[in-house]
RNA sequence: UCCCGGGUAGCUCAGUCGGCAGAGCAGGUGGCUGUUAACCACCCUGUCGGGGGUUCGAGUCCCUCCCCGGGAGCCA
C-alpha cells in the first residue's frame, strides 16, 4: 500500500479506502474511549485528524504520540461525524517512527511568537505559519521560472564569486583562502597575488552586468540566484544573503521594462492565489496583514506610474511632517515612499526618471541630461521591491558617466565592449525575492520568509 | 552604525515605594467527554541576561558589557 500525502488524501475519492499516512504529531487529545491525533506532513495547510478507539490494538501506541513525534498510520478515511473537519482517519495501526520528549520539545501545543520561532529555525517549518510561508515561497519560485520560460527568456547562471567591486550596489564579502594567521604582505599591503585567484575576490552583489552581456547575445535572459551584501543593516527588510531575480532584455527600452515588471508581478499574484489559497487565508486570518481580495485585485489592475519629479511635487504638496526634507535631486526616503504608496496612490506604484545623481552609473541618461531612465516599483509596507532601468548603450556617454562618478573604466573594458561592438538599447530590473514573499505573506520581518536568514551576527542554522 | 523599547519558569508576561519569586499557557498525574489551542482537580518548574557598585537588604536604584525587538540610514 502506498503512502498518501495529506494534500491528496482529504477528498471524497479516498472515503472508505485504507490508506497509509506519515507525518508529525501536532497535538493529542485523549479520553477513556477515544484519542485524537492531529497530524501534519508539510504537503498542505490542512492537518489530518486521526481517531483511535480504545478498542483498537494500537491504542497503547498513543502514549508515545507526543507533540513532535513522527508517525506512520494505517487506517480508513471516513467522513468525520463531528464538526471542525470534513474527513478523518480511523486508525488501525500506528507506528511511532521517532519519539519526541514533550518536556524538551520546544514547540508547544500553543501559539508562539515569531521571535521565539526564529531561535529554532530548524523546527519552525513544522508550524502552520512557516509551513504556509515556505509553500508560498516554493510556488512563487516555480512561477518565476514559468513566467520567463513561457516568454522565451533563458535562465542564465551568473557567477557567485566575482572580482568586480565597482558596481556600487553595496558592501562586499571577501572570498579568500589566505591564512589569517600569516597574511602575505607586500609594501605593507595584503599581497593578493598570493591569494587563490591572484587578486581580490568577492561574493556577488548582483548578476546584472553579466546578465547584460548574455542578453546582448541571447536576447532575453534572467538570473535567479543568491546575492550577498555585507552592509551592517539591521532592519526588517534586509538580509546579508538573499535571492534576486534579474531579467535583462536586448532591444528594449524603459517602457518595455516597466511592462515586463508589471506583467511579472501580476502573474505572480495570480499564481499564488490559485495555488496557495489555503496558505494565504491562514496568514490573512492569523496576522491580519494581508487580504486575499487585495492580492486578487492587484493581479488584475494596472499599476500607477509617476515620475520622480511628479512624486516630489506630490510630497511637497502634502501636509505630512516628514523627518527628511523633500528636495528635487535627493533620493526618496522610506517615509516618502510609504507616503506615496499608502496615501497618494493606495497601492503599488512605479516611480520613473530619477535624477542621475541618486542612481547607478549604468542607467541611461534621458534627453533632459539630468534624469535617467530608471524605474522603482514601490509597494505598501515593504517599500522598494523592484529596481530597474534602461541601460546606457552609448559608449561615449557611458564613459563620461563612469569618469564623473569615479568608476574604473580599465576594469570594466569588457562591459564597454558591449557598447563598442553591436550595441543595442537594453533594459532590465532586479526583484528582491524575499521582499516579494514578504509583501505577499504580510510578514513584518524579512527573516521570517527565508529558511535560514543571514544578517549581521546571525548565522545560527 | 544611530535612536527608542525590552531581557523574570519550557513559552507569553505581571512584579507597586528597595523588604518571602508570581500568573496564564505548556509539561506530569488522575478524572471526564466524538474531542477541536477540549474541560475539571492536583503536582512540578527560577543563574530575575553577564559583571561590577550603592544599601542592613536589589528582579526593582547606578555603571558597564552582551543579546533580542521596533524605527532610521544603506539597499533589493
Amino acid at each position: 500500500m502506498e503512502r498518501v500525502l495529506i494534500k491528496e488524501l482529504l477528498s471524497d475519492e479516498y472515503i472508505g479506502r485504507q490508506v497509509i499516512v506519515c507525518g508529525w504529531v501536532r497535538t493529542r487529545r485523549e479520553s477513556k474511549g477515544f484519542a485524537f491525533l492531529i497530524i501534519s506532513d508539510g504537503s498542505s495547510q490542512d492537518t489530518l485528524q486521526v481517531v483511535v478507539s480504545n478498542e483498537a490494538n494500537c491504542f497503547e501506541q498513543i502514549q508515545k504520540c507526543n507533540t513532535g513525534a513522527s508517525v506512520k498510520i494505517k487506517g480508513f478515511l471516513r467522513e468525520s461525524p463531528a464538526k471542525g473537519q470534513r474527513y478523518e482517519v480511523e486508525a488501525q495501526e500506528i507506528e511511532v517512527i521517532g519519539e519526541s520528549d514533550p518536556e524538551k520539545y520546544p514547540l508547544q501545543k500553543k501559539g508562539h511568537t515569531l521571535e521565539f520561532l526564529r531561535e529554532i529555525s530548524h523546527l519552525r517549518a513544522r508550524t502552520n505559519t512557516f509551513g504556509a510561508i515556505f509553500r508560498i515561497r516554493n510556488v512563487l519560485a516555480n512561477a518565476i521560472h514559468n513566467f520567463f520560460q513561457d516568454r522565451g527568456f533563458l535562465w542564465v547562471h551568473t557567477p557567485i564569486i566575482t572580482s568586480s567591486d565597482c558596481e556600487g550596489a553595496g558592501e562586499l564579502f571577501s572570498v579568500t583562502t589566505l591564512d589569517f594567521k600569516n597574511i602575505p604582505k607586500k609594501d605593507d599591503m595584503v599581497d593578493y597575488s598570493r591569494d587563490f585567484f591572484g587578486k581580490p575576490a568577492y561574493l556577488t552583489v548582483s548578476g546584472q552586468l553579466e546578465a547584460e552581456f548574455l542578453a546582448l547575445s541571447l536576447g532575453k535572459v534572467y538570473t535567479f540566484g543568491p546575492t550577498f551584501r555585507a552592509e551592517n543593516s539591521n532592519t526588517t527588510r534586509h538580509l546579508s544573503e538573499f535571492w534576486m531575480i534579474e531579467p535583462e532584455m536586448a532591444f528594449a527600452d524603459l517602457k518595455d521594462d516597466m511592462k515586463l515588471a508589471e506583467d511579472f508581478l501580476r502573474y505572480l499574484f495570480k499564481e499564488v492565489i490559485i495555488k496557495c489559497e489555503k496558505e494565504l487565508l491562514f496568514l490573512q486570518n492569523q496576522y491580519k496583514r494581508i487580504s486575499l481580495d487585495e492580492i486578487s485585485k492587484l493581479s488584475d489592475t494596472n499599476f500607477n506610474h509617476i515620475t520622480y519629479t511628479e512624486a516630489i511635487s506630490e510630497l511637497k504638496k502634502s501636509k505630512e511632517n516628514f523627518q527628511f526634507t523633500v528636495d528635487w535631486g535627493k533620493d526618496l526616503q522610506s517615509e516618502h515612499e510609504k507616503y506615496l504608496t499608502d496615501k497618494v496612490i493606495g497601492g503599488p506604484v512605479i516611480v520613473t526618471d530619477y535624477p542621475k545623481g541618486v542612481k547607478a552609473f549604468y542607467m541611461r541618461l534621458n534627453n533632459d541630461g539630468i534624469t535617467v531612465a530608471a524605474m522603482d516599483v514601490l509597494v505598501p509596507k515593504v517599500g522598494e521591491i523592484i529596481g530597474g532601468s534602461q541601460r546606457e548603450e552609448r559608449l561615449e556617454i557611458l564613459e563620461n558617466r563612469m569618469e564623473e562618478i569615479g568608476i574604473s573604466i580599465e576594469n570594466l573594458q569588457w562591459y564597454l565592449d558591449l557598447r563598442r561592438f553591436g550595441t543595442v538599447p537594453h533594459a532590465g530590473f532586479g526583484l528582491g525575492f524575499e521582499r516579494l514573499v514578504q509583501y505577499i505573506t504580510g510578514m513584518i520581518n524579512i527573516r521570517d520568509v527565508i529558511p535560514c536568514p543571514r544578517a549581521p551576527g546571525e548565522i545560527g542554522f
